[in-house]
RNA sequence: GGAGAGGUGGCAGAGUGGUCGAUUGCAGCGGUCUUGAAAACCGCCAGGCCGAAAGGUCUCGUGGGUUCGAAUCCCACCCUCUCCGCCA
C-alpha cells in the first residue's frame, strides 16, 4: 500500500510512475484523492461534535454529582450523538472506499527501474556459466528423460487430481526431496537464514498483507468461502510471520528461509509456455525472506539475488539474471531481479527465482514497523526471492547433466544427499 | 465437538458506568553519581487520524447494541488457555 500522503503531495508524479508500469492503476489516483477529502473533512466535523459531546457530558455527570436537573442537556447531547453517527457513517465509508482502492494500487516502481512495456525490455544484468555443448547427440528435453528414467508420472497426476498436477517416482521423487534439503542446508548453513515450516493455508489478512488479494483472488485457490487460500508462495506465511510486529533496531537484518508446496490456479495462462513440469498448479519452492531497515534494502536486494544465484552455480547451472523492467515487475514490487536458468532440451531460458524488494509497500499493508534508533515507529522493508523453484531447476538439471546414453550425471553437490552420483539409464540410483 | 476461564500499551499485569488512554513492574531512552561499568536515584516512554502549530479526537480481541456518557453492561463472532470427547 502507498503512502497516502505520497498521493497528495505529488500526484502527478504518482500517476507518471504508475503508467510506467503499464495499465490503468494511474486512474485511481484521483478518486482515491477524492475520499481522502472526504473523509478528512468528515472527521473533522465528526471530531469536533465528539469534543462538544464529551465536553457537555461531563457537565451532566457535575449536575448529577449535585443533585441538580440535567434533562435538558441531555436531549442536547442526545441530538450531538444522532449527527456525530450520521457524519461518522459518511466518514467512515469514505474511509472504507479509501482504503479498497488504495489496496488495488500497485507499488511505485524504483527510481532506477528500467522503463518498459513488456519483458522484451528487461535489460539482462549478468550471465554466469556457458550454454553445455553436448558431444555427438541431441540433448532430449526433460518430459523424455523423466519418461525413460521413469522419475515422474503426469498422468498419474490428472488420475489423482487434475491436469497440473504430478507424481514423482522412484528416483526421481528422491531427487527432489534430495534438492529441497540441498536448498535449505544451503541458506541456513551458509547464507544465515533461520528455517520456518509454516502451514500451507493462510487466511486473507495474509493474502492481503503481502499484495496477492484483493486484486489477484482468482489466482488463487479458495477454500471456505475464500476465507482462506492455499498459499501460491512461502512468501505469503513467512512474511505474515511478522505482520503487526514492532522490531527493534538490534533485529536486523531477519532473514527467514522455508520450503513450502505453492498452489497457483494459472488463470489466463492456458497455451503459454507449459510443456511438461513447467507451469503447474502444485510446485515446490524454497524461498527467501528478508525484513531489513529502509536504508539497507536495496542494497540487500543484491545479496538476496546473489544468495539465490548461488544455488545455480554450485549445481554447474548455466542462467543468465535479468532486471525486470517497469512494464514486467510485479504488483507489490519496487525492484526486481529475475534469475533464468538454461535448460538445453527445452532449448530456452527459464525463471527459478524472482527477487524482489518491496519497499515498505507490504510493511504498510500488514502493519510490519520497528522502532528507529530515535525511538519512532516506522515501517520496515520487505525483500523476497525464490531459493529456488523446484520445478525449472529440476527441469534444468536434467536436461543439462544427461548423458549420451540417457542417464543423467548428478552434480557433486548431491551425491552425499542421494547417496549415488548418477541415474542409470533404467532409472535406478547408483 | 462439549464445559469453564480469559483476551488491556514492546512484555508482564491492575482496572467492573463519569478527569481512565488507563495504576504498577520489566524492558527501552535521557540524566545524576562513577576513571569506566554496575547499582542506586531522577525524568521520559502506546498507536492511528485531523491540524502549520497549539491542540483535538479515536483505539482496552473484532463487530453490533444499551446509555447523556462504555475498557467497564448486553449480543454475535474470532482467538488463547484448562478439562472432557475424538483423533494422525
Amino acid at each position: 500500500m502507498l503512502d497516502i500522503r505520497l498521493l497528495r503531495d505529488n500526484p502527478d508524479d504518482v500517476k507518471t510512475r504508475l503508467r510506467h508500469r503499464g495499465g490503468d492503476s494511474w486512474t485511481l489516483v484521483d478518486p482515491v484523492l477524492e475520499c481522502d477529502e472526504q473523509r478528512r473533512s468528515g472527521e473533522t466535523d465528526r471530531q469536533r461534535l465528539q469534543g462538544e459531546r464529551n465536553r457537555l457530558s461531563k457537565d451532566i455527570g457535575g449536575l448529577r454529582s449535585r443533585g441538580e436537573d440535567s434533562s435538558a442537556l441531555e436531549t442536547e447531547v442526545r441530538g450531538i450523538g444522532d449527527r456525530i453517527k450520521e457524519i461518522g457513517e459518511q466518514a467512515d465509508a469514505a474511509d472504507i472506499r479509501q482504503r479498497d482502492l488504495l489496496m488495488r494500487i500497485p507499488n511505485l516502481p524504483h527510481e532506477g527501474c528500467p522503463v518498459g512495456a513488456d519483458e522484451t525490455a528487461n535489460p539482462v544484468v549478468r550471465v554466469w556459466g556457458e550454454k553445455p555443448v553436448f558431444d555427438g547427440f541431441a540433448p532430449q528435453d526433460h518430459v523424455a528423460l523423466g519418461q525413460s528414467l521413469k522419475l515422474f508420472d503426469f498422468e498419474a497426476g490428472v488420475r489423482i487430481s487434475a491436469s497440473g498436477f504430478l507424481v514423482f517416482t522412484g528416483a526421481g521423487a528422491r531427487l527432489q526431496r534430495a534438492l529441497i534439503q540441498f536448498l535449505l542446508d544451503l541458506h541456513t548453513t551458509r547464507h544465515g537464514y533461520r528455517e520456518v515450516y509454516t502451514p500451507f493455508i493462510v487466511n486473507r489478512d495474509c493474502m492481503e498483507g503481502t499484495g496477492q488479494l484483493p486484486k489477484f483472488e482468482d489466482d488463487m485457490y479458495g477454500l471456505e468461502d475464500n476465507a482462506f487460500f492455499l498459499a501460491p508462495t512461502a512468501e505469503v506465511p513467512v512474511t505474515n510471520l511478522y505482520r503487526d510486529a514492532l522490531l527493534g533496531p538490534g533485529d536486523f537484518p531477519v532473514k527467514l528461509t522455508a520450503y513450502t508446496p505453492c498452489f497457483r490456479r494459472e488463470a489466463g495462462s492456458a497455451g503459454r509456455e507449459s510443456r511438461g513440469m513447467i507451469r503447474m498448479h502444485q510446485f515446490d519452492k524454497v524461498e527467501l525472506v528478508n525484513i531489513v531497515a529502509p536504508e539497507d534494502s536495496f542494497a540487500q536486494l543484491e545479496i538476496l539475488t546473489a544468495e539465490a544465484e548461488t544455488v545455480l552455480q554450485l549445481l554447474g547451472l548455466h542462467y543468465r539474471t535479468i532486471e525486470l523492467c517497469t512494464g514486467d515487475i510485479g504488483f507489490s514490487s519496487a525492484k526486481t531481479y529475475d534469475i533464468e536458468v538454461w535448460a538445453p532440451g527445452h532449448g530456452g531460458y527459464l525463471e527459478v527465482s524472482s527477487c524482489s524488494c518491496f519497499g515498505d509497500y507490504q510493511a504498510r499493508r500488514m502493519k510490519l514497523r520497528y522502532k528507529d534508533a530515535d525511538g519512532k515507529n516506522r515501517f520496515c522493508h520487505t525483500l523476497n526471492g525464490s531459493g529456488t523453484a523446484l520445478p525449472r531447476l529440476y527441469v534444468a538439471l536434467l536436461e543439462t547433466c544427461q548423458q549420451a546414453d540417457g542417464s543423467i550425471r548428478l552434480p557433486e553437490v548431491l551425491h552425499d544427499y542421494l547417496k549415488a552420483k548418477e541415474i542409470l539409464p533404467d532409472g535406478t540410483l547408483r
